[in-house]
DNA sequence: GGCTTTATTGAGTGATCGCTCAAGTATATA
DNA sequence: TATATACTTGAGCGATCACTCAATAAAGCC
């Protein structure tokens, strides 16, 4: 009996993630996702119920992507391999809407205000921060790392290089690729 | 003849600083601004023009006063000294607005936009970038760190780390003394 | 085809945005 | 003390913000 929508809402909240992640969260307007998404405000409310919820979706989808395309990375070139990749890997990313992480732009934004959406970002900066400990776990048991350093410890250095790395990456005096390179080189030496 | 202003227009930039710095431009109204320098929009217009032209200020002042104490540091420390050292002055600043970069929140928020404040945030960036290479090289003509490296590569990855580092300050989940210390052992490597 | 159910539409809500300006007030000179 | 010259005040400007809702259109089931 009812009525299908038109879009496809995976996609929309694709899109939504791309504009929020580039324009960030006050920069990006109802009327900025109304054109890209190509839905009237009546639609957009149905569909998403407010801008906020909308980015709760977009940051929860740009969190899992990223976990899932490090553990697939990982398997793919094992643990250090995985962390030495993915500096290089993510200053590359020809088609990502910007250079710099999302979880960490919405963090620096919003978490002087409390907004909920600083929190939900944390969260989500901490889950990945544990998949790197993981990862530098897994290279110490195979005898990749020396077995004197803290793996929690290496993964808050490493998150922390990131972030910067993908910072300076949007910059147009930087080379970000020679920061990748030397990040990874680092990791080398443990 | 004329009548004196009754504020301290030095005073109201540094707290507009500290305002933009911890709030971002977008999160940062008129409003706000008017409570916190006790100004009424009238008198803020007279003495600064716009919301836009007092960032400008403010970020000349937050860039002016960095440059200022890196410089300062050098004439106690020695180059390699303030480098290692720096580090930790900005994780411990306890009395800071915030423990991010202003010129690197401003560049994150604004660069999408093309806005003009953009720009200059991008421009100061450069500018501490190239006094970090100034005490790398004078540090290299010491003889404190080998002559195999150049001075721009090492402060282009001093800097990316130092913003990723003052990025991580700010979560509470992250031991930012951690990373200041790995950061400065790093430059004992060199 | 008739009916129910849901999606779509877009004008319009109150609130807030950055900002203006005419009126009022205080100060320095004469 | 009278006058000229600012500074201060605050109501209010048009634009935009996120958001609502009644009317309309379309799809699935009988």
């Amino acid at each position: 009996m009812p009525r299908k929508p038109t879009y496809d809402r995976d996609a929309l909240i694709a899109q939504a993630r791309d504009l929020f992640w580039r324009q960030g969260w006050a920069g990006t307007s109802l009327k900025d996702l109304e054109r890209a998404l190509k839905l009237k405000p009546g639609s957009f409310y149905a569909a998403f119920g407010s801008k906020d919820a909308l980015y709760a979706l977009a940051l929860e989808r740009y969190a899992d992507e990223g976990v899932a395309r490090l553990e697939a990375l990982a398997r793919e070139l094992g643990p250090l391999g995985a962390l030495k990749t993915q500096p290089r890997l993510v200053v590359e990313a020809a088609n990502a809407p910007a250079k710099a992480c999302m979880l960490a732009k919405t963090y620096a934004e919003l978490s002087a205000k409390d907004h909920d959406l600083a929190q939900l970002a944390a969260t989500h900066l901490s889950r990945m921060k544990g998949c790197f400990a993981d990862l530098f776990r897994q290279a110490q048991a195979q005898g990749q790392i020396g077995a004197d350093h803290d793996p929690e410890r290496l993964a808050a250095r490493y998150q922390s290089d990131l972030l910067g790395l993908r910072l300076s990456a949007e910059r147009g005096d930087v080379d970000a690729r020679q920061i990748a390179a030397d990040i990874a080189a680092d990791l080398d030496r443990l």
